[in-house]
DNA sequence: ATCAATTGCGTTATGCTATAACGTGTGCGA
DNA sequence: TCGCACACGTTATAGCATAACGCAATTGAT
């Protein structure tokens, strides 16, 4: 999907979770744009949705939070699945991609006759700074 | 690790998800058990909690539900990761394991020194008998 | 130009998910 | 008997997400 111009209130929350170190929830997005004049959490919401729907921004479902893609330039997110490990420590987050885990998955599925249409890899632990 | 004797609270929701024919959120199972004496949601979260410790029923993240588990006699639990194939039409869920992509994916972790802890692997789309 | 459809936005209210904090009772070993 | 661990019950609160309404701007066909 090739992103659009984003409007006022996509460009806000996009923002805010660039400039974030880490994922962000909504009702912490909506506190930081108070200043800004976001007053709901729909406003957040709806922002959200289009980000995702643009590929820009994540959503890891396991803590309730967003964050920026990591590699917004790449094809990947179009035809592969995406993982996430994610600190517990300092709130960090790598995502990466691996197509070995993806074909395997998606063969299972396939053996199934599962559809896929969302996936959710998670990896909750310790970063190489914190597991010390 | 082995399952001790449940309590009473334990065994009742372990029954209602038992019975039931997907997943069901923490509030569901509170209603499906106010004829058996549960009034509040801390009664069931208190039991998953211990259900989830145990082995015996596993979380979903990505629709905030719970489910028991497909395999409860396999050792899997104890050193793989599990998957999960979520049908958004009927909601059934499959269960499976798959030891390539656990090792696929617990190599890159160490490559990154992430200590992983906890996991979430979960496909939504639909089931073989839905999808036409 | 005008109308209809679409999209974004703002607001209020509501619903769903999860935990904090306090107190009670029971069993069990020191 | 005392202290502790654990399960339980209750009330209150915190945190996450959406429904439903109305308004304004845009677009695109007639
Ligand atoms: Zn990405
Ligand atoms: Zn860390
Ligand atoms: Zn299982
Ligand atoms: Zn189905």
């Amino acid at each position: 999907m090739t992103t659009p111009m984003l409007t006022k209130n996509q460009s806000l929350v996009f923002d805010v979770l660039t400039k974030a170190e880490g994922p962000l929830s909504a009702y912490t997005i909506l506190d930081k744009l108070r200043d800004h004049g976001f007053r709901a959490p729909l406003q957040v919401y709806r922002a959200l949705d289009k980000l995702l729907e643009y590929g820009v921004v994540h959503r890891l479902e396991s803590i309730n939070s967003f964050v920026v893609c990591a590699h917004p330039n790449e094809d990947c997110h179009s035809h592969g699945l995406v993982a996430f490990a994610i600190c517990e420590s300092c709130g960090q987050v790598i995502e990466f991609h691996d197509h070995e885990v993806d074909h395997r998955l998606m063969d299972w599925l396939k053996s199934q006759k599962f559809k896929a249409e969302k996936s959710t890899i998670e990896i909750r632990g310790h970063c190489a700074g914190c597991a010390a």
